[in-house]
DNA sequence: GAAACATTTAAGCAATCGCTTAAGTATCAT
DNA sequence: ATGATACTTAAGCGATTGCTTAAATGTTTC
């Protein structure tokens, strides 16, 4: 692909086939072909989905042969998680409101 | 802007821009034309991030006047939190290969 | 070497994105 | 009413996205 610079992570997990190829890379490495059949769309999509998570970080490639073995790297979701978790006090209901009050008058 | 319908979380904090538009919105609600301040883009494109943070639930609007307050509303964010926070056995090191291991032997 | 296999890269295309300027709608002040 | 203010919506534009088919690059097998 050649890709013009290092994915942003955020952007790499906002395809629904990218997050469902980091489920799948979950339970187990798995060669480009045997991801591309829990997908309706062609090899060449799925690698090119693999190249996008390859940029963010989010899996790694090792040779076997002509086959291209797929791990999951998740440790830049870390950063995801917590970022999120960040506005935890926003969805913990009863404090809510005293968790902004705070914000607001620290 | 005539919605397409409900915009998908993920793709919502997909945008740099909207995680800082939530970002400033974590300290306090704000008016439109605030929230405009911080940026370099002009009104209308807050205007536009916003109905799409809007879509994604991640915000919601109070009417002031001929004022638009904005506040946040973080409670999506918990399920992207929850998903990343799944792959967390994969960044804590020193376990992950035997996370994988009990993965792919459960 | 030639042929089959696994994957990537290239080229192209419709759809969407993030932005702009311009026009619209609502609210307040005079 | 008139005009200013606050915001949204529309229209348009170049860039990017997600896909496809076709061609190129290894790698194994014969």
């Amino acid at each position: 692909m050649a890709t013009p610079g290092p994915y942003d992570v955020y952007a790499a997990i906002a395809a629904p086939a990218r997050r469902e190829i980091l489920g799948l890379l979950a339970s187990g490495d798995q060669p480009v072909q045997q991801l591309a059949e829990s997908f309706q769309m062609t090899l060449p999509a799925v690698s090119q989905h693999l190249a996008i998570l390859r940029d963010a970080g989010l899996v790694s490639v090792r040779k076997a042969g002509r086959q291209r073995i797929y791990s999951i790297n998740a440790e830049p979701l870390k950063s995801v998680a917590e970022w999120a978790q960040s506005y935890e006090r926003f969805w913990t209901d009863k404090l809510a409101a005293l968790g902004e009050y705070l914000e607001e008058n620290p």
